[in-house]
DNA sequence: CTGAAAGCGCTTACAG
DNA sequence: CTGAAAGCGCTTACAG
């Protein structure tokens, strides 16, 4: 593509050929039947001439944009920015582009990010919903990334069978009590989390839950978990439901003077980028997000197609996406009696799921 | 906007009130001359029929989208979700939407991501290059947020004068031996930061400049800092050059057994998420993105109004952008000599700047 | 102050 | 296999 002359035209790359543009827009689309010669003589002159389409004429021709909306919920969750690289990757990859909508604050917010979206025009869109909020019929086709027991969810990670490859791991390496640490009880990502830990546990250990909700709500935002207490209680192991809240926890163990991992051990969810700058770094588990994003991308991809078939709208909805699997990233593995038993692998309890 | 029948046309309202459709136009978007009646008649008759202008046709026509790229350095810095959420907001004040796009990995993507935007035809776009990397002419106005001693940048926050803060406020402290923690020596934000904080700290305390890039390249990437051999070396005070940085120092004095605040000060640069979840609670220098954005969406307007006037490209400039002011945010802000200084303000010293 | 007309660049039946 | 024609919805000179 040369610089400085503006991109031509199909009518220009007819007009150069001798032919007419419809031709032209068979050639180029491979549609309509063009004979083989005059095809690559197309292709040809159209390269040479710097031809660019016009997405727009197409657009207006053929009421598709190629163009799908991202719903993102507040950004402080630091997982949503690979989220969205992934989706930009895999819509680049399905010939589409990406537009951004922030649905920080209120579900308001959300629902005039959608709107705004809508009238852009984009074909479809992916969002992952606000807690708690439910995204009803909009009129366009939308995939949605949430939980596996959100109704109306598209595609997400098996966020339970996750707890559960942690729960086992905890189980693994000998720990008698382990703490869970969540932040919200609305959440269905934390909660389908915490039922799967529990579950990877098994009954021969203890476990309790802390809502740090609750938490807050009674001794305000920001104060201490008080884990020494429990690791006095003799509690050794401390699986937060996501890497910010582990990161909460390692800091003020430490501050505390409990040797991580010699006295405890800290696990996290979603393997965020301090996962491994902390020292010690903590183990995490990984959400496939490309996958993710490919499967909501292609749902979306066959909704879209499918609205213009039936009539209104529809939800995406494919198989095979519903329960991504995740990977357990293991970092400090130590059990409680001082790094014996680091590299026992998985434990293979039978004994749920 | 009653959901079911599709949107209204302009050719439609005219239909409904026996005028043409320019002056429907005319009405609408409030440029030609239309008597206040008829006017007011229009866009209660485009409320009532739920009219929405057809975005696509206005650019075929306009030869404008009014579409913005943003183009993202690799996510794993994670500063960025916080400068696309400003971006798009401010994007969205200045009626544009916000087309994205990830440069990650090496610079041969980012000029992929710059192409693929200008197919999708965005008036203009946002730019925060890869390290090291330059953006020429591309045909397409452009707002680069970089740092204010990059060639070419359009809007950024005063690093130079943050590190300066921020050096100040080790010295209001008292602390005598200060380690500057960066990572690479060819980022110009970087450097910024060291110049300004060096500055600050003025020629009475003893600093000094750990590269980490060159310790990884000799250790291998992973390897701790060594900080608590500094602490034993009489060093106080860690100033990393951004809150990443900062959290790995933090544990790893934790782990080492060094009581931060007492024994040493930590600070970082963004305010991300974990500085204020992390215990203790770290200083660190918040960056006002929503000024930055909104001066580089401002600037990249004037760009691309330019653009139409002139001939080619041009280069977003405004004044007043190339140094937006960081905010100190005190954190633990305790001195060497175990809090005695805590709550000292920032020292005036005379001697820089 | 209002309207008729052209045209942005493409695609899609429909003829030939 | 190829072309002429219409039209997607808007805006913009230009007449009236």
């Amino acid at each position: 593509m040369s610089v400085g002359r503006p991109p031509a035209t199909m009518t220009e790359i007819a007009a150069a050929l001798g032919v007419s543009s419809a031709t032209v827009s068979n050639a180029l689309s491979g549609k309509g039947r063009v004979s083989a010669e005059l095809s690559a003589k197309i292709r040809q002159a159209a390269e040479e001439l710097g031809y660019v389409p016009s997405h727009a004429a197409r657009a207006l021709r053929t009421g598709r944009t190629g163009v799908i909306g991202l719903v993102l919920p507040d950004i402080s969750n630091p997982l949503f920015p690979q989220i969205a690289q992934a989706i930009e990757q895999a819509a680049a990859a399905a010939g589409y582009g990406v537009l951004i909508a922030d649905s920080r604050g209120e579900t308001a917010q959300q629902t005039a990010a959608i709107g705004r979206l809508i009238e852009r025009g984009v074909d479809g869109m992916i969002v992952v919903p606000r807690r708690g909020s439910r995204i009803g019929d909009i009129g366009t086709p939308v995939a949605i990334i949430d939980s596996p027991s959100t109704p109306g969810n598209t595609v997400s990670s098996d966020h339970w069978e996750g707890g559960m490859q942690m729960g086992r791991h905890f189980a693994s390496l000998g720990h008698d009590k382990v703490l869970l640490i969540a932040q919200s009880r609305e959440s269905n990502v934390q909660n389908d989390r915490i039922g799967g830990l529990k579950a990877g546990l098994g009954d021969d250990i203890c476990c309790e839950t802390l809502w740090v909700e609750d938490l807050e709500a009674s001794q305000g935002a920001g104060s201490a978990f008080g884990l020494a207490d429990r690791v006095a209680d003799g509690f050794t192991g401390f699986a937060a439901v996501y890497d910010l809240l582990a990161l909460r926890a390692l800091t003020e163990l430490q501050r505390d003077g409990i040797d991580v991992p010699l006295q405890a051990s800290v696990s996290g969810f979603d393997d965020l980028v301090w996962s491994s700058v902390v020292i010690p770094s903590i183990t995490t588990l990984r959400q496939n997000l490309s996958t993710i994003a490919e499967c909501a991308v292609e749902a979306l991809g066959h909704a879209i197609a499918d609205s213009e078939t039936l009539s209104g709208t529809s939800i995406a909805g494919r198989p095979n996406c519903e329960r991504v699997p995740m990977m357990l990233v293991a970092r400090h593995s130590t059990g409680p009696a001082s790094g014996s038993v680091v590299s026992a692998s998985v434990n293979a309890r039978k004994d749920s799921g």
